[in-house]
DNA sequence: CTTTCTTGTGAGACCGGTCTCAACTACAAA
DNA sequence: TTTGTAGTTGAGACCGGTCTCACAAGAAAG
């Protein structure tokens, strides 16, 4: 099939002259806007159908403005969290028509702007972004056509966002561990920091690793612990170096006897490396983990987990932006969506001599 | 409705008369095509710059008749298995500057076609496909831009076509069972048939489906199993009537003694049913899947998995279907990756009595 | 029997790019 | 001086739709 010889397309004006009607006319019944009278309107359609004419959706946008799409921009496609609230968005773009074009980020800055520069490009009638950082956001606040942010909030950018309530889940999650006797408690996340910690917590713009911290350290300042921040660890995302971090933190004398991790896929690396380091899930060391990924439930132990909405995430920040498409001009919406923690067997009681 | 708060875009136009040159000739510099002075070249681009000027890239592809990017057409983005294919495809496109229009078919060809339809009105220069099923292919058949499937075959469709060695990994894999004494095997898939099956595995269009099917029956008939027809089980996929499928499958008076399960969400469900039903894996039943999905090395106990490359496969067809695009015309091709059998625990010998 | 309104239709501009073609400028060869 | 030729530039058509506007014909109103 030699692409080449161009495929010449069957335009409304082919529809038109086949009708005897004029271009104008075929195109409002094609288009399906205007009055038409019943008797054209047939003759329209029937001429459209005699030549299998199908419309060119870009030189609609061309004109309306409007290309019927929106942009979603995530960190990692592969990570079941994202998979899964971009079937939300999928879902909820679907009702109303409206079709996602998907880009990743890698969760890294460039990346993302790049992303968002050819989304924009193709017009797209709106984006759902889920910044990758914090500190550099001038590419999302120049951003002309809505926006709407997934999981993960920026105070600066007033804009339509749904995240959960992720402060009380960190808290209640490590309140657990507390009550369990815990006392050296690591939290560990995929998400990298531009700057140094030193736990300045405010310093953290992104709000979903910025509210987990602050819900850590709540509760480990309920019961006395001391430098809590030392024990939050960075960038344990897809790489080698974050396979070096865990490795790190489990041979060290003063192990942690209990962690909580950002993620699934940051889980599954420390269940892993936990197993490997010849530790046992609960009585060495207590595990739990946000999202409830469907490994969770079937490991020995099963994973104590921090479920999330995730479906619910996706489908609630695609309804905000396709109603702001829709032209509703009512200020930002900030929705926190509730989690639950569903027990399992992970968490055990503190191994500390 | 009000877009109103129009966004007066800057256009070549806008550019041109800041730059004091004709519109052509900003285009030529802003399109990177033609030639232009070196001096006119530079009045442009600051003009440019100092108007912020961002391409219109439907308006280019309006003309140019390409549109930069092509439409990816998956059963389930949720599915480990496409979604790690689907970043593959990503990566390859991105690598050559083409980016992707997603589609969830949810394994429905209504829903395959309306998508289809809905990309090529979107004038995506090319299309991957993973068909949702083989009877129903007019609409592939007729679609005039390049065509890449994959993971699934179609033998009337000759399209460039990635797939794995599906026949010859079911081979192997039952007969991994077979020689640890099983003879009531189970194959269990969430593919769904149009018309009934009664052992004609050549009706089977889709070739996935039908290749390991033979693998399967090939290692049966090796050893006399009789009617091993009988003990492939369709359709259990996501929904209820899958579960009761299992259930039903693994209270019978004969239940099979070995599973092979084509993919890993399939295996996922069967692993929780065993349990449920009280039964040990691999004591009471072996059970072997398609896809090493990450949890399957993590469970207790891991399991047996056919590892198939699934980035590569992605990577693949996505590579292929790109050197078409530029213009390759050389006869479509059907490359099959192979595969290999991760043994881990979930094996055991017959428990028949 | 006009006057006004409604409805259906056609002509043609327009969206923001690309691209063809002709014209103009130098400068070199004849 | 004339003719070529290559390099630059501008004018305007074009892609395939949408949309504004003018106009004709019949219906309703005066």
């Amino acid at each position: 099939m030699k692409r080449p010889p161009k495929a010449p397309s069957i335009t409304v004006s082919d529809v038109a002259r086949e009708a005897k009607v004029s271009k104008a006319t075929a195109a409002r019944v094609l288009g399906g806007y205007g009055r038409v009278s019943k008797t054209v309107r047939m003759a329209v359609l029937e001429a459209a159908k005699a030549l299998d004419y199908r419309p060119n959706e870009l030189a609609r946008s061309m004109t309306t403005g409007r290309s019927g799409s929106i942009g979603v921009v995530v960190g990692d496609i592969e990570n079941p969290f994202f998979s899964l609230a971009v079937r939300g968005i999928s879902d909820a773009a679907r009702l109303s028509g409206i079709n996602v074009i998907l880009a990743n980020s890698g969760e890294e800055v460039e990346a993302e702007k790049n992303a968002i520069r050819v989304l924009l490009a193709k017009q797209v009638d709106g984006l759902i972004v889920t910044p990758a950082q914090s500190g550099d956001i001038g590419h999302l606040a120049e951003i002309a056509c809505p926006l709407a942010l997934l999981d993960r909030a920026l105070p600066e950018l007033d804009v339509d966002t749904v995240t959960v309530d992720d402060r009380d889940a960190a808290l209640r999650a490590t309140r657990m561990l507390t009550r369990a006797g815990h006392r050296r408690i690591a939290y560990v996340t995929a998400a990298t920091l531009s700057g140094d910690f030193r736990g300045a917590a405010s310093k953290i713009n992104t709000s979903t690793v910025r509210e987990r911290i602050l819900g850590f350290l709540d509760a480990c300042r309920e019961v006395g612990i001391e430098g809590a921040e030392r024990n939050i660890h960075f960038g344990s995302g897809r790489s080698e170096s974050a396979h070096a971090v865990i490795q790190r933190l489990l041979r060290s004398e003063d192990r942690p006897t209990a962690i909580l991790a950002s993620d699934s896929v940051v889980a599954l690396d420390l269940f892993k490396a936990i197993r490997q380091c010849g530790l046992n899930i609960p009585r060495d060391i207590s595990l739990i983990t946000f999202h409830d990924a469907d490994w969770t439930s079937v490991t020995t132990p099963p994973i104590t987990v921090i479920d999330q909405p995730v479906y619910a995430l996706g489908k609630s920040v695609a309804e905000l932006l396709i109603r702001r498409l829709k032209g509703d001009d009512r200020p930002p919406e900030r929705i926190v969506l509730p989690t639950t923690i569903i027990e399992r067997m992970s968490v055990g009681p503190s191994s500390e001599t």
